[in-house]
DNA sequence: CGTGTAAATGATAACTATTCTCAAATAGGA
DNA sequence: TCCTATTTGAGAATAGTTATCATTTACACG
């Protein structure tokens, strides 16, 4: 348990903070969170430990959202709701996608089906106009 | 009818090539599959064009795979699978998501939901090892 | 038939997110 | 303290996409 100590630093640093959070950050914004506690980490780092944390199965990326990769440090499966005006990425814990539809999937393929997504976009309420609360 | 005459040939032809196609394509593929027909076509053509159907509701995007935005002619909402080593989207059209998902989402994020897409992503029955064929 | 105007297009530059390269720094074991 | 493998920073390179601008085209009007 000694073994955190200090070489993997920045990437313990890079996962803990996708774990941290809900925003299903980018790269970048990985990178603004941790530039004031290590100002000399850098942008090339944040990329390639998402990439590995995400070959790992440690973390999952949720696609690209406007054009940029978003990550999410909760592998557990979920829904997602995009807000396509603020592209804020907002989880929605009560809604399950029915096992049923994942089998009949893997039936359906003839192949080997290793993930499902279930994504919803629109407006969030704080973008939305009519309802400013 | 005689409108459809030479000022939007190109556009027509982009439209066309997409509604006339199920496998989701890129932009480079649509304008690959233009050129010989039209040899002048220029890929900034196709994009202004895929950019202004999918403006218009005409033709709806995927989203990227593999870092490029894939397109679908069918705007009608249904399921996808995306093959992680060929990277083809095949459609899964006996999958429908339960229109109560959708009602609920809009409740949970009491905003607006636009849009709900259901993607799977696995190994196609081409690229599965175990069963070629 | 010409002419004028607005829209579409081709060629290419610009942009942006991401990946690659490589030398320097670092960790941890011998 | 030295050695080796890994990680990192800086910046170059890449790829997909968008923006720019001059040219072409369609079509309405005379």
């Amino acid at each position: 348990m000694e073994q955190t100590t200090k070489q993997f630093r920045k990437r313990n640093a890079i996962l803990a903070c996708l774990r941290g959070t809900d925003v299903h950050p980018s790269a970048d914004w990985v990178y603004a969170q941790l530039k004031p506690e290590y100002p000399d980490i850098s942008l090339g780092t944040v990329y390639r430990n998402l990439a590995l944390f995400k070959q790992q199965g440690t973390i999952v990326s949720l696609g690209t959202v406007n054009g940029v990769e978003r990550f999410d440090g909760n592998t557990e499966p979920h829904v997602h709701f995009i807000c396509t005006k603020c592209d804020s990425v907002i989880d929605l814990p009560q809604i399950y996608v029915p096992q049923s539809l994942c089998s009949r999937a893997a039936a359906e393929t003839g192949g080997q089906v290793n993930t499902c997504h279930l994504t919803f976009t629109g407006v969030c309420r704080w973008c939305h106009p009519n309802e400013n609360q």
